[in-house]
DNA sequence: AATTGAAGTGGACATTTGTATACAATGAAA
DNA sequence: TTTCATTGTATACAAATGTCCACTTCAATT
């Protein structure tokens, strides 16, 4: 890609900032309001130079059609992800290996999660093992049926199923040899997303 | 939030598509002409319905300016590595929480694995569930116990316990309605050394 | 029977927005 | 010097777009 100049950077930073923050590309006169140009066309010069170096692309009479074009990331450095090569029929069937598909745990994880080891059998009949690690998504509410942590009275924290009641919350261990717990006041900490084992 | 009438969901649904394929939410316009309206009134009804409900916000006289309040699961943050905060007591332990652990993905999942995703319940015993995602490490030979993936005569990829026994191989479903079957030649495609599953 | 809410039609209006034309100052390059 | 791209101003037009009002239809509810 050709080099741009100083106000092309400009613009094209601005162009990013905004996507980024507000979810769409502005328009041709919000870039001429930021660069403190008293005419669009100001602007348009600086988009046709980025469009033609090949930064971004446009849209014809179509309002916030400015795309960024993908600028590659140097590194595939495959530990955040793996192809996936297809299916294995846990019961006995064959599958077709389906090429070029691949699974990236960057996306499926969030910035943000966090991550808890799990000690304990109390959540064994949903599959999660002890030494298990599971994925949790910081939030304060749950839905019905989510496995979520909470932080007790006592401080302590557990993972139980997620089950509101009348005035009161059903914590819903996935064990059958363990008793649900009631309670009132909980905060909840953050939902299960995911679970992690190593062997 | 709220449940969504029938064609509510249809404008929800047009809308996420429209958004990720063009990367800017549709006009009003578009989204009567994608519903069949002949009035952009037609969707604006669905649209407010859609922002009081709480699953879009709009703008003010600002086109395409239609935004999603819950975003897709793939946000894209590349968190190849998540912060280890503590480890949930499943029984009802408290534990300390330590900090400054940290979890790398990258760590556990080298290069040159796979991915297969699981269907069926065989290995539901070991606590993996259809669905979900196992990390194999390509290997021709298997420890006794260990969980392979295994290609049989037929071209089957199957996932099993591995236990050699004399002359043959016994090959393990970890599911207790499921029979083990005996072979003297099969290939091991690799070992499952993780498991991966998305709520 | 009367009422309510969802779901539209139709038409209108004011902004927003992309595009275009004419013109100019500046500095670098041929 | 001449040429050319960059970087703008000023103005205008047409299309795209958001908004609004009046009215209708239909099913479910009161």
């Amino acid at each position: 890609m050709e080099e741009l100049t100083e106000k092309q950077e400009r613009v094209l930073a601005y162009i990013r900032d905004e996507f980024k923050q507000s979810g769409s590309t502005p328009t041709i006169r919000e870039i001429a309001d930021f660069m403190g140009f008293r005419s669009p066309n100001g602007a348009v010069g600086h988009l046709v130079a980025l469009e033609r170096k090949g930064h971004i692309t446009r849209g014809e009479n179509k309002s916030r059609s400015i795309r960024l074009v993908k600028p590659r990331k140097s590194n595939h450095s495959d530990a955040q992800s793996l192809p996936l090569v297809g299916r294995v029929a846990a019961g006995a069937m064959t599958e077709a290996v389906e090429q070029s598909e691949r699974i990236h745990f960057g996306k499926i994880f969030q910035k943000g999660d966090f991550v808890l080891e799990v000690q304990g059998d109390s959540m064994i009949d949903a599959h999660i093992e002890s030494g298990d690690y599971v994925v949790v998504k910081k939030q304060r509410v749950a839905d019905r049926g989510d496995i979520v942590v909470v932080r007790d009275d006592d401080d302590e924290a557990t993972l139980k199923y997620w089950f509101p009641e009348k005035g009161r919350v059903r914590l819903q261990p996935a064990n059958k040899k363990m008793k649900a717990i009631y309670r009132r006041d909980v905060q909840v900490v953050g939902v299960v997303v995911g679970v992690v084992r190593k062997f």
